[in-house]
DNA sequence: CCCCAATCTGAGAACGTTCTCACATTGGAG
DNA sequence: CTCCAATGTGAGAACGTTCTCAGATTGGGG
């Protein structure tokens, strides 16, 4: 009723708030609030008729208003490198697919690896008040602006890699088992040369690119590292000794200089018979160089990568892999994430923060065969 | 200093606020905000004393407090199908480099292409005073709930669809005309009897699937229905006639009726010489089945896809395809929206909405040759 | 008949911000 | 000297919610 006469404005109708359902139903806004929020006293006729208002004035209640007052905004934060790379888009999904169970959204932010990014993120979710964070952080060593978020009562959990000295939860592939177990598997088929090609972060000192691999790849976890390990834990176990020309640790961002590793270690003197690519950029670029050169897989060489992706079983050969289950990674975070929102934050659990490690799988195919 | 004998319990330690600051800069609220806000006169000291304050506390504004009092949320929410998608999750990552350099974030809604979950997620959008909404809608037709977000007064921006009768705006690749474009290719290299294969969504009327392809194609802008007006409109310049047999739309989540549609153009009577697979489902499904089945490309057939996958250079041959830009596509949609909150979202510039159009390129590799 | 517990309700504070308004205090022009 | 504009400041309202508290009304047990 009472069209005004410049009904074109009227976008500046706003929705109905709480008031206005409590003068509908003829009813205090306190005692419309105890209706809706269904605690305290209520008479069963007073009940009804809220419901009815609400329903008539299609109400909902605004969020901010109530984060206001709560201080829970039923949203968290998902910071990581790039939303639009597979791994974490996959993760991201399973983090949704948890949140929207429990009534929260998620709020995503793109650091590309970079601290400076990082922080901010962490800032500006802390002022949104968001209930907690998911993160995969630039670096396990600096993280004091993430032990700000939990000093602020706000949950983290640390996803694909692990922060060393901080009591925050994580959750990660089992990176070492699963690469020692594909290089045992090559091992198995009588293979003596298997190189390591895998990426390191732009940001990562150089120590760890050239000399001491077993020294620099100590500490806390992060996949690369993990995978390194792995790989000399199943040599050593086999009584091999690691070759330094057969490890190549190359920035993910330089796409040259990945094909040049490959490139590289074909051209040795006494080259390896098999291929370990440690990640998907590195199993690309490996996979491109051996079939433009016509070299055949796994006839002249053997290739066994890190991550499925889904052209591993559209080339010929379909190419066998280690997976990382991303999606049920992002849904362990998130879990764990709300469990913690849920007994509200106590930092009290356990110290050195609860770790859940994922299996990662051995996907046979058929791009691995036995050393000739 | 005083640091409480149980310096335990401290997370109760709230953030400082903007009380804190002024206390601190011995101003009143008013004036601290006044500084921070940079309106009204202040007196150069004043200013000092309160910057000085604000960098001794680490003061950060809520911005929960900021949108009740203002409105404004910093916050937008883009509404997809399922963010794990190659085309989403790049077009994420266009919308959120936008929404950084706005001093805004993006919150993430997944919809699995139902109707309910997206009514559902612009109603919790709204709830949370989201500044804008990107989406791509299920249905191109039941947008009520849409309809009522912008009469709410927040803008919103349709992504790969466009919606009928609405004044929403829109960013679409320009399907139709590419399409045409690659049909006209094959034609021009002698093919005759061009194949379509298609997906829509599992929503979708099963009207589309069998008959009367050209009317029920008729319609608003959905990248499916586009798709197969360029197919026809190439086919009729060319003066041929489309043959029912060679047109197959099938819904995108049933893989098995995808490759029985592949296979059934395969067994024709008088089969097609080149398939136009009209997205990564189907171009996936067909260049699976043929190289199952030893049908070489483009000996005995040319393949021409739609979508730019990872995968499309690292098999043989290399597969031509008809390319969107979606992380443009998202960077656009976000472009549009921003200016839209920016001129404070007057529905009144064209009542049509504004229809963006970015251009799809193609890419000519391995995978089309003449007709034998 | 009285009292107290149980039931029901509303007034009002609080969350942290922005911003309007009113009230000083200047100093220069007339 | 007077007046007014320019400059500087603070009190307090408002955003929409939740929830504490106190007050009112019942009814049953003593």
């Amino acid at each position: 009723m009472a069209t005004e006469p410049g009904s074109r404005e009227r976008p500046k109708r706003s929705r109905p708030n709480i008031n206005d359902v409590a003068k509908r139903a003829g009813v205090s806004r306190a005692t419309a609030s105890r209706v809706l929020g269904g605690y305290g006293y209520s008479s069963q006729e007073v009940i009804e008729r809220v419901n009815q208002a609400v329903r008539e004035l299609g109400y909902e209640p605004d969020r901010i208003a109530r984060t206001m007052r709560s201080g829970k905004s039923d949203v968290i934060g998902f910071v990581c490198a790039d939303i639009s790379d597979a791994f974490f888009s996959a993760a991201m999904r399973g983090i949704c697919d948890v949140a929207l169970r429990e009534g929260s959204q998620v709020i995503v932010m793109n650091t590309d690896d970079r601290g400076s990014q990082e922080r901010q993120a962490t800032k500006v979710l802390l002022s949104h008040k968001v209930d907690g964070i998911i993160i995969t952080p630039v670096s396990v060593r600096e993280h004091g602006h993430i032990d700000a978020v939990t000093r602020a009562g706000v949950p983290v959990v640390s996803l694909d890699r692990q922060l060393s000295d901080s009591g925050i939860d994580s959750v990660v592939a089992d990176n070492e088992a699963a690469t020692a177990a594909a290089i045992d598997h090559l091992i198995g088929l009588g293979h003596r040369r298997v190189a390591f090609l895998g990426s390191v972060q732009p940001e990562e000192p150089p120590a760890l690119r050239i000399g001491k691999v077993r020294a620099s790849v100590a500490g806390p976890s992060r996949p690369s590292h993990d995978r390194v390990r792995g790989y000399l834990r199943a040599l050593s176990a086999a009584g091999l000794h690691p070759d330094r020309d057969l490890i190549a640790l190359v920035p993910h961002d330089e796409p040259k200089r990945r094909m040049h590793a490959v490139q590289t270690m074909l051209e040795l003197e006494d080259p390896p018979t098999a291929l370990f690519t440690a990640d998907s950029y590195m199993t690309k670029s490996a996979f491109s160089l051996l079939s433009e050169r016509g070299i055949a897989i796994p006839g002249d060489i053997s290739l066994l990568g890190f991550d499925d992706l889904e052209w591993t079983t559209l080339v010929r050969p379909r190419i066998s892999v280690v997976v990382q289950p991303s999606y049920e990674m992002g849904r362990a975070a998130a879990e764990q994430l709300f469990a913690q929102i849920g007994r509200n934050a106590a930092p009290d659990t356990d110290p050195r923060g609860r770790r859940t490690v994922v299996p990662a799988r051995f996907l046979e195919r058929d791009s691995v065969a036995p050393s000739p």
